[in-house]
DNA sequence: AATGAATGAGGTTTCATTCAT
DNA sequence: AATGAATGAAACCTCATTCAT
């Protein structure tokens, strides 16, 4: 599974063949259909995995409610080190747009995690820590959205990746659009 | 072209034959071959004429300059008819994780494209209509990455795509964003 | 499709692979595919093919009418050089256990012949030369279903092929069937 | 052995995987082989059980040498719950056709069939119960020839399967063609 | 005796590309 | 310029058989 996530991830479902996930993992095609059905099924597991372990979706258990923590969640898929997460992410919807199975799974999980976003924005407006009255349940999906572009950011501006003023832009964009108070 | 730009939206490239673009486009396969001397030459000019034809490409060569269209531009990616667009848009960057020419034509594109948005806020600074001092390199970036996002919108939330509600609030943010001034 | 009848007469269609045709025929496997979608679709035209070739159905276009052919047409079915035919009607049925199309295509062929075989009996009984009152359409399905177990004779009783005491004693047993009066 | 003889009769030989055979059995692949050397081996046994367990071979042992009983034995494999049976007979003949082994098998129990009849023919007529002088090896013979036909009753007339009048008919004319006297 | 993961060879199918016509 | 049959190299998947446990 960690060999099919890895070449999703550089070469596309459609660009990775059972032989070379095989090989990376170190068995035989034969093998590899016993623990999974089919191509289509691997992918499945892959996309499962690998929307819990996204940094957001830990972050939803470890800590939760807090509102001012947003801005760093978001920003964190700058990371120079996550390169291959933001490129899996956009095979995700990739794979999403071809396979109803695929389509579900995401919009499951992107509508956990919009929901959680707002739940924090909500509270963060009750304890004072955000100041904005603008639609909490679009804020959230918006915020979602700019994952979603920040996940390209390597094709759209690879020198960006490792502009740690880029990193504060996009922090002090998010905590503008929650109206977060300084301290 | 035009059927292998529509299908490379519907389907990918990679689950695009060469005997499908042909058969949408009303001939045969040798006859694409006369054209165009390989799947990738296609894609690439298909790129290309894509790239000049996505909405901001032409705001940028008919409307010139002004600022407070930049809100307006990037929420126009959210419009019930452009899901096509959209998922041409994605398309294109994952030929370009795959392919270093795609790749090359993408970031020239994009850094057009950044430049422009760049210009105009600049120019929105001196005439007054944009009152914000933020870095406006970066500005202009993250608006293109916002547009990014917004092209995932079909698979993130469907629901959203006909929301006006939704198309009010990215208006909004972008304008909060760039800082511009109540008229 | 001669190449795909003979290799589904000799090894069955499941022992015989697209390759072996291929090569029978003088073809590559990729050049198959364009002119039959898929294997089982050869099969059906093979069958198809096979069922308008089977002497019966030749028979039945060519001679119409006549009764006291009946007791040749089944005999005919024991010629030493028609191995290759007996085994083909087998593999017939048995590909039609097991799908849904070729059953369907042998049931109306089989409908049809034993139709033919009735209206041949009634005449007969019209004109004088069967003198027999049982039913004519069990009577013509008889006929069918003796044919069905010759086709087996191969290896049921491999010396009988050859043997022309067997060969009038299936003549002799079907005109008593009919009950044909000695002209 | 239960297990395979139900799908070798179901999908055949070649469609019959040994992991399904195993499931069926309620055992798993490694199991089997522990039992059975190979699969034609399996296929082997299988048949030798087949073959003892056929109505006619039950007949044999049961009740010996009375000819009046050969129209019933006949007609017995038109029964509308033999359809198993009838599709494993045909099955053998296949895996005959393939199979030096089984072919051997399937002749030798052919033969012991045909002797079998042809004694009680003959014994029929020195005691009167049959008044008919035609050969007695070739009417055991066709009566296992009729046998082989009527298996494939089921993709032949299906229809017929459950028709009393037709077992009548059937019945009949072995009755005819033997010269069985009326009592 | 039994398990079930693993192998390796083979099967069907697809497809970019070529080429005689 | 266009056709469409043909190629050859892959791809996905299946399965009889083996073997460490």
């Amino acid at each position: 599974m960690n060999a099919a996530a890895d070449l999703f991830a550089i070469r596309g479902f459609d660009g990775t063949s059972m032989e070379a996930i095989a090989q990376r993992a170190g068995l035989t095609v034969g093998a590899l259909y016993r623990h999974f059905s089919a191509k289509g099924e691997l992918l499945l597991d892959v996309v499962r995995q690998a929307l819990s372990s996204l940094p957001i979706a830990q972050h939803m258990h470890v800590v939760s409610g807090r509102a001012d923590l947003l801005p760093e969640m978001v920003t964190l898929y700058t990371a120079p080190d996550l390169r291959r997460l933001r490129r899996l992410a956009i095979e995700l919807h990739n794979a999403a747009s071809r396979d109803r199975k695929v389509a579900q799974l995401l919009r499951e999980f992107n509508d956990r995690m919009a929901s959680d976003a707002r739940a924090r924005i909500e509270s963060g407006r009750r304890d004072g820590t955000l100041d904005n009255n603008r639609d909490a349940d679009y804020a959230a999906r918006f915020l979602m959205v700019l994952i979603m572009g920040l996940a390209h950011i390597d094709t759209l501006y690879p020198s960006m990746v490792a502009d740690s003023g880029w990193r504060n832009y996009v922090m002090e964009s998010v905590g503008m659009l929650l109206g977060i108070n300084p301290r």
